[in-house]
DNA sequence: GTCTATAATGAGATAGAC
DNA sequence: GTCTATCTCATTATAGAC
């Protein structure tokens, strides 16, 4: 099957966007990675901005609905009582770590942009939307951990939240620095060993930080 | 005190490749951030990347010389025996905390910096070396920590290590996003509540990996 | 409708003025 | 020794050829 040239394009910005970033990949890069002419970018996308938009716009619904729907079947599974911490845990690793090592390399490279740009600061305020496209999610989150530890203080849940994600989103980044450091004996795209320990480390941090309910916020 | 144009710049650079990124930044911009006439960037530092350099290293050997004297400190303190996970992990993140919020926008800015440089992959070697000026500090957290979980399984002190990391760097370089998401209550900037959060729950991640001491490899 | 040649801007680096 | 005007190149965007 052949791929369509606004497919290839995408495809294209999608990789040097995440490897390079934004203000790193010139248009001229991204046309020759997909073996298309040169301005033909811009005759399909107008701008570069647009071309971003549209290489987001391609996996973020998909993306976010299927966090959503992970985070909701911990829920269901467990209801009427609140799910395990592993559980909710788990779901919310799955989907990223899933993507990360086994949907190919458009999604491997979907994940390191969004890596990439959750920090963003004041500049590029066309990226502010797309930060922003995350934030329901990551609220929910929030919102059925608050139910596992309903006597903790919603700021103690809300930085433990934080430092999860944290975690995975510069786990993600960061790929490649894990491999080195430990000399090989650890590697980044080993997706059973990341869940056996990554599972059990996050819901140990959020027993540890919030299951002494009543320490409150003096 | 009037500081020199060559500070000036330095100090300029810094505050704008830690919010725009190396490629986001360009020399116009720092001189003008600076105040000092374009050209003279090249004058003092003959090129960009020479210019990056020395930002990184007026500050990295002060920044990797604290950290690895605070975790030297924790295992003077605990000989003969290995100090407590608590100790170890606060020393970890004390020194970055600290200057993080307490010694100045240089210093901040610095963090901001070092923070988005450690995801940098295949492009810009000139930042390797960079990136690796750390690892020795972070081999030295993970020897500690194999000396407090001698039975824990290598791999396993090298993952647990490695998601503190990747959440301080992604805490620094994601700063606001736990602001916003929290409808302010919680502020990436309280330095009290950070350490007090971030101390337990990730001394709890540590245990509930490492503590079960004979699971081994499987 | 697709693509190419060109324009216009902004980049980093340099040679030469004070 | 400091600084400025200029050069060359790469970038995005466009206007026009197939």
């Amino acid at each position: 099957m052949q791929l369509t040239t606004r497919d290839r394009l995408l495809d294209a910005a999608e990789e040097l966007f995440a490897t390079h970033g934004y203000d790193g990949a010139s248009l001229r890069d991204i046309a020759g990675v997909a073996k298309v002419p040169f301005g033909l970018a811009t005759y399909y996308f107008g701008t570069k901005e647009e071309l971003f938009r549209q290489v987001v716009a391609r996996r973020a619904d998909e993306h976010i609905g299927e966090m959503t729907a992970a985070l909701d079947a911990t829920v269901t599974h467990a209801a009427p009582g609140p799910p395990a911490i592993e559980e909710l845990v788990r779901a919310f690793f799955a989907p990223m770590v899933e993507k990360l090592s086994q949907r190919g390399p458009g999604w491997r490279n979907y994940m390191q942009l969004l890596a990439r740009a959750a920090n963003i600061k004041q500049e590029q305020a066309f990226l502010k939307p797309f930060q922003q496209l995350y934030d329901p999610v990551r609220v929910r989150f929030v919102d059925i951990a608050a139910t596992i530890y309903p006597l903790a203080p919603r700021e103690h849940v809300l930085w433990a939240s934080h430092f999860l994600n944290a975690a995975i989103i510069q786990f993600i980044a960061g790929e490649g620095s894990i491999d080195r450091l430990s000399g090989g004996h650890c590697r980044a795209n080993d997706l059973d060993g990341i869940m056996r320990t990554m599972v059990p480390y996050f819901s140990g941090g959020f027993r540890a930080l919030l299951e002494s309910a009543t320490q409150g916020e003096n």
